[in-house]
RNA sequence: GCUCAAGUGGCGGAAUUGGUAGACGCGCUGGAUUCAAAAUCCAGUUUUUUCGGAAGUGCGGGUUCGAUUCCCGCCUUGAGUACCA
């Protein structure tokens, strides 16, 4: 009987259907087992035999832990939201659900004729609203959400509200925007709804932002920056701008540490998480703050107390960071004065709304009101000496920022708090009329400034008053400081200028006159080029003095300040302490525009080079820190920066927010309407909100997403449904969100839905959770490192903090398979042309009309010049050339892609079907060129593509082979890890396989296995395939088994094997890379239960034990024969034995053999 | 530039607590079967050779009784990443 795969196949996966195999439970007395692939993008173009490895891996996975004992979870479905879909729809009109379903329906057929033991009752769809229900879900509970820095977990964002309410935000430690504005529990209550919406908006772990975004204008929408290669779209290599967008983000920075921390508890491939690590980016260093010197700004006053040598300009914080900080301290102990002052200005009772030791600038205010623009300070006696510097504060917040600054004294608050209190309802009062005379005093002490700046030349500064109180750190900090981030605080003393990007916002300010050109000119220069060529072009230094100067914070010296577009705008502050001895960026600025470089390592040459290396240098001629190793002078430099106050110990991570708006049509639509221009939360119990019908799928005319298309796109929060947008008028109706998630939404948590697949209550229940807990093994591609695999632990992480989820990393184990390349086929086309210029007119024509298309078979030329004189003698032989005009006609070698399915196993052109090709029409008529009676084509391996006709269906090779074939195949091909190519022709050794296997169990044309007792030799060969095997399915080593089976067979073959002891376990051990043969043979052997149930056989060493070994004998490490020794004789028998042996006589020569090394059981060498 | 991975027959690949290099398969060669083909089966297939052997895992060194495996340097290929301060 033979094998008839197609029969066998058919049936046995109808079998699993209808008696629903693979189905898991979610009660088992089992352990649990989840194996999970990631789930594909249904595109129109449907599985080619890539596709499929990583499924044939986890499948074999997936079924050997069945018969292992465990209750295993193996689903799939399907990532159905994305682009392609929406671009065919933009293209055909076809509504992108219909497309997508169809698509699915042949994803479908496909993986199930590959016989995948897929439980697909779970089956899920990222575009079902079902599904998006619970992911619209989770964007609510982001949005519900903040992170707490001091629990290091997201809370919910009541938590936040209520510490608001009962202590303001100054005590809140927590992931948020940059600049938010202090305010205490008075204030916050005193907040409209809309400014507290637009406070906690700025703590949520989702919120929106207007952000500067990747925008891709050929396709319509923002990009995320893995979507993105070498600044054009991954999908269709569009350029891509940045462009300033309202979008919603989500605040990933928050877990940037946790997922750093992680990826020490997974299981994964190093070089993913590499690139993880990468992609966090986290550099540990510090923030630096430098003071510029400029004519206006360092004219610090004399020291008038204990001042030390430290210098004093930073009696505050450093800047806005420090600074906050320092308002909340202030805030929390107010003097008397101000505490009594606050009861009167505070819930708006002089109907303007004040704020307490407010950030105006870089100054700490006692009082404002930033609508009227009126300063109220307090002063205490600190302040009469420092009247001067009060003055100078004055002026400033005047002249600069439009402030009205008026002072009481302690006496008068506590006195005669009528008296202050009327005075300062006159000021507001005045205040309206006063901001205009202010704006014009503005603009002339603009003016004014100027002038002084181009007058003073000489740069000089003093030491300035020590912080002694509180109060007085306010107000000595304005823009007038350049900080910086950097890795190696303990450089610092070899700082010898400073670069800012061409693009700081400081650049214009601090510029001088006599620079004023120059650094325009190389602002301009830099503009031009794109950050591609900025990023391109690394060789060329380039940059310009801007003729300011900045203090060394430490030292005290004279620092130049340049820019140049080595320094990076969009990293860290975009500014650089440059240290060129131990940086060769700036080294080679330092030494292109002859700045000095100062040697601050002991013993270390850098004449030539900067020297990098941290460890075993000695940092010298810097001060404190002289002497000390890296690590040390690290942590001592840290120290003293915040101590004196010039910076602070900082962790930076390179990783971003997440931008998480699409302008597209087919995503999941958010559950977000807008009131009083803020976002608000439909309430999950909505949900899902479904995607509306649009007209068209391209955005509207005046540039809104397509959900702007819409009609039916409107909130009715009284009647809690979407309604028409005629209603919009209502006052209960608001209008919806118009974009839609971007395609990791989905995909970020689908592996928790498996679990639960079918819950309609929830996003999965507790039980199911608890049960499954994380996936097991995890099988998919490389190309997800940075973008599905990050944001889906993001997410889980999220989850886990809120309690949904028990575990806080979703895959314990992950492998990423390697791509099946293309094997492509060459044939090589002569194009004839007739020289130019010779007789064009007369020969032209008629010479060439008569040459047709020639090809040649690939190994008759090596040569571009051997292949003309190919070509040009068979057209003379032919005919087709007349030797008059041979001169005239040249030929050229133009290698053209074959389709692969007409090429044969010895790379051989059918030539009828090339010709016959639909793609080939206009090759009917070529003539091909053969060596010894045959046309051979040229391969190389290449990427599948349709373009270059290498793509291998399944769908033929399952119908011409079986799935079984398919699937040895496809492992036997290499490692899963590894890239290899694909060739059809090797699949007849598989094939043959298995009819070799088939085979063993029959006699001439019927089923028949023996009872008897098997050979010692046949136990040995079963139970070495069970060891083997075992080995190489725990170790995903998939290829190697597949050579075991068929040594296996090949042995069984040889011993005319047929005895049911052997045959019937080595089935089992097969079912899991061919499942329908086993399946079949099974039932044979009497079976009525699938195959999938039987437990895995048991491996018993004893077969294996031998009584004797062929020792091989070397001599000086190279084997020269072997000898057959018993396995129980002693060290020196053996080498008695070796060296008796007549060929080791012979090997010696009659010299002593120097020494004799005896491994029993292993190895004899002989040393000469 | 940096990081990582990999270099083994005509091809895919096997072998690592250091111990017989080339398993298994493709392709190729010869043979059997057949009217013939397909299919199947058998034998051979790293190179070289004076048929005794000898050399051989990208190249050059090293450690070792012994290295595809460990160490150092270099070359090549692939992947990732990039003025990240």
């Amino acid at each position: 009987m033979q094998y008839h795969h197609q029969e066998i196949e058919k049936n046995w996966q109808e079998f699993w259907a209808k008696n629903q195999t693979f189905k898991a439970s979610n009660h088992s007395d089992k352990p649990k087992y989840y194996v999970l692939d990631m789930f594909p993008y249904p595109s129109g173009a449907g599985l080619h035999v890539g596709h499929p490895l990583g499924y044939i891996a986890s499948d074999i996975y997936a079924r050997y832990k069945r018969h292992k004992g465990f209750n295993v979870l193996h689903p799939q479905g399907y990532d159905s939201f994305g682009l392609p879909a929406e671009q065919y729809a933009i293209q055909t009109g076809q509504h992108p659900a219909k497309t997508t379903e169809e698509n699915i329906k042949t994803y479908r057929r496909q993986l199930d004729q590959i016989g995948f033991s897929f439980d697909w009752s779970r089956e899920v769809r990222t575009s079902n609203p079902k599904y998006y229900k619970w992911t619209q879900w989770i964007f609510i509970q982001l949005f519900n959400s903040w992170y707490n820095k001091d629990t290091d977990k997201a809370e919910d964002i009541s938590t936040l509200e209520k510490i608001f309410k009962t202590a303001g935000n100054s005590k809140v430690n927590a992931v948020c925007d940059e600049e938010i504005t202090s305010f205490s529990a008075e204030e916050w209550k005193a907040f409209s709804k809309t400014a507290q919406e637009e406070i906690l908006l700025q703590y949520r772990l989702t919120f929106l932002s207007d952000t500067e975004v990747n925008w891709c204008p050929a396709l319509g929408t923002v990009l995320a920056n893995d979507e993105i290669v070498n600044g054009l779209s991954e999908r269709g290599s569009h350029p891509v701008v940045r462009k300033k967008m309202t979008q919603w983000s989500m605040r990933i920075s928050a877990y940037a540490q946790r997922l750093l921390d992680g990826l020490e508890t997974i299981d994964w491939p190093q070089p993913l998480k590499d690139s993880q690590r990468n992609w966090i980016g986290r550099s540990q260093g510090a923030m630096v703050s430098f003071e510029i010197l400029s004519p206006t700004l360092c004219e610090g006053k004399e020291a008038n107390s204990d001042s030390k040598k430290t210098p004093c300009y930073m009696t505050g914080g450093t800047n806005s960071y420090l600074l906050l900080e320092k308002a909340k301290e202030m805030r929390a102990n107010p003097t008397p004065a101000e505490a009594i002052l606050w009861k009167y200005l505070k819930g708006k009772k002089l109907k303007s709304k004040f704020r307490q030791q407010h950030l105006i600038n870089d100054f700490i205010v006692d009082f404002v009101c930033l609508t009227k623009k009126l300063i109220i300070e307090v002063d205490g006696k600190i302040h009469d000496y420092q009247l001067e510097k009060d003055e100078a504060r004055t002026l400033e917040l005047e002249q600069k920022s439009g402030f009205k600054v008026i002072r009481f004294k302690n006496e008068e608050v506590i006195g005669n708090i009528d008296g202050v209190i009327s005075k300062i309802e006159t000021e507001l009062n005045n205040q309206f009329f006063n901001l205009q005379k202010l704006e014009e005093k503005i603009k002339e002490s603009q003016e004014k400034e100027e002038n002084i700046k181009e007058k003073k030349t000489n740069i000089s500064h003093k030491q300035a008053t020590p912080t002694v109180s509180l109060s007085s750190g306010k107000g000595v900090r304005d823009r007038n400081y350049i900080d910086v981030f950097t890795t190696r605080p303990d450089t610092i003393y070899g700082v010898s200028f400073m670069t800012l990007a061409p693009e700081h916002e400081l650049v214009a300010k601090i510029t001088t006159e006599a620079q004023k050109s120059d650094v325009e000119a190389y602002i301009k220069a830099t503009a031009k080029r794109s950050e591609r060529d900025r990023m391109a072009d690394v060789k060329t230094i380039s940059g310009a003095f801007t003729g300011a100067f900045a203090m060394h914070p430490f030292s005290g010296e004279k620092v130049p300040i340049w820019i140049g577009d080595y320094v990076l705008a969009g990293y860290g502050t975009g500014a650089v302490m440059a240290v060129p001895c131990g940086d060769q960026r700036d080294y080679d600025f330092a030494k292109h525009f002859n700045i000095p470089i100062p040697n601050i390592f002991e013993g270390v040459d850098i004449s030539e080079v900067a020297h990098t290396d941290k460890d075993g240098t000695k940092i010298a001629n810097s001060d404190f820190l002289s002497g000390l190793k890296y690590k040390k002078a690290l942590k001592l430099a840290i120290f003293e920066l915040e101590k004196r106050g010039f910076g602070y110990g900082k962790v930076n991570y390179r990783l971003r927010d997440a931008v998480f708006s699409r302008q597209r049509y087919w995503g999941e639509p958010f559950p977000v309407y807008y009131k009083d221009g803020m976002p608000q939360m439909i309430d999950a119990k909505h949900l899902p909100i479904v995607l509306p019908e649009v007209e068209k799928y391209l955005p509207t005319e005046d540039g809104k997403p397509p959900l702007g298309n819409a009609t039916e796109w409107a909130w009715d929060a009284r009647a809690k449904k979407v309604v028409s947008n005629e209603k919009l008028k209502n006052k209960t109706v608001y209008p919806l969100e118009l974009n839609t998630m971007p395609g990791w939404a989905g995909s970020s948590w689908y592996f928790n839905r498996y679990m639960d697949a079918t819950n309609s209550e929830e996003f999965a229940s507790k039980e199911s959770l608890d049960y499954w807990k994380q996936v097991d093994v995890y099988i998919g591609g490389s190309e997800h490192a940075t973008g599905h695999l990050l944001y889906a632990r993001f997410w889980q992480k999220f989850l886990f903090d809120k309690g949904i989820v028990p575990v806080d990393e979703f895959a314990k184990k992950l492998i990423n398979q390697g791509m099946i390349l293309g094997t492509s086929a060459f044939v090589y086309k002569a194009t004839s042309f007739v020289r130019n210029g010779c007789n064009i007119e007369k020969s032209n024509d008629d010479v060439a009309e008569k040459i047709p298309t020639v090809f040649v078979s690939k190994n008759l030329f090596t040569s571009d010049e051997e292949f003309e004189t190919v070509v040009k003698n068979y057209l003379l032989d032919h005919k087709f050339l007349n030797p008059n005009d041979e001169s005239l006609v040249m030929v050229a070698n133009n290698p053209i892609h074959a389709d692969v399915s007409l090429i044969n196993a010895s790379d051989e052109l059918d030539i009828d079907g090339f010709k016959n090709h639909p793609l080939n029409a206009a090759y009917k008529n070529a003539v091909f060129i053969l060596e010894e009676g045959v046309f051979k084509v040229g391969r190389e391996v290449e990427k599948m593509s349709k373009s270059k006709y290498n793509v291998v269906n399944p769908d033929d090779i399952v119908k011409e082979y079986g799935a079984d074939a398919l699937r040895l195949f496809e492992m036997f091909l290499g490692p899963l890890e590894q890239a290899k190519p694909w060739k059809t022709s090797g699949i007849s050794g598989v094939y043959s396989f298995l009819k070799k296997l088939w085979k063993l169990y029959f006699k001439d044309e019927t089923f028949e296995v023996s009872e008897e007792k098997a050979t010692k030799e046949e136990l040995k060969t079963l139970h070495k395939t069970i060891k083997k095997v075992q080995e190489d399915i725990e170790n995903f080593s998939f290829n190697t088994s597949v050579s075991t089976f068929m040594i296996a067979v090949n042995e069984l073959t040889v011993l005319k094997c047929n005895k049911k002891e052997i045959l019937e376990p080595l089935l089992v051990l097969l079912s899991p890379y061919a499942p329908h043969i086993s399946e079949e043979l099974w039932s044979k052997l009497g079976h009525k239960e699938s195959i999938s149930t039987a437990p895995f056989p048991v491996f018993e060493a004893k077969h294996l034990v031998e009584s004797s070994k062929n020792y091989p004998i070397s001599f000086n490490g190279k084997m020269r024969f072997t000898l057959e020794l018993p396995l129980d004789l002693s060290t020196e028998e053996i080498e008695k034995a070796v060296l008796e042996h007549e060929k080791t006589i012979a090997q010696l020569e009659g010299a002593t053999p120097k020494k004799v090394i005896i491994v029993p059981g292993k190895i004899v060498n002989i040393v000469g």
